[in-house]
DNA sequence: TATATGACGTTGC
DNA sequence: AGCAACGCCATAT
């Protein structure tokens, strides 16, 4: 476990109910900027147990893996789900 | 050390 | 808005 996966765990932790961020803000506030793909390495390994659906690409899109199940959690939250992607906002 | 791959992001068309 | 190419960080072989 490095600071960076540490980093990306309390930022996941830091989310709430209908709130959504990119990749790229997480690895941002995690201390690593452009390392958009770390994070996704991450919730692809230690995903469990983070919620992993707040947390889409740049364009809105949802994990091609579980786009419906990431859906859903979403839509759960109360987020607008449009077509497979985040409702722009 | 080098090559290949992946829950990504930005730029150019 | 959508597609293609390159770049970025980390892991596996």
């Amino acid at each position: 476990m490095t600071e960076f996966e540490e980093r990306i765990a309390t930022v996941l932790d830091e989310l709430g109910p209908g709130d959504v961020v990119t990749y790229g803000e997480v690895a941002a506030e995690a201390g690593q900027p452009g390392a958009a793909r770390a994070v996704g390495r991450y919730l692809r390994d230690h995903g469990s147990g983070h919620p992993w659906w707040r947390v889409v690409t740049v364009s809105g899109r949802l994990v091609p893996h579980n786009e419906d199940e990431h859906a859903r959690r979403l839509r759960a939250e109360g987020v607008q789900i449009v077509d497979g992607r985040v409702r722009p906002g």
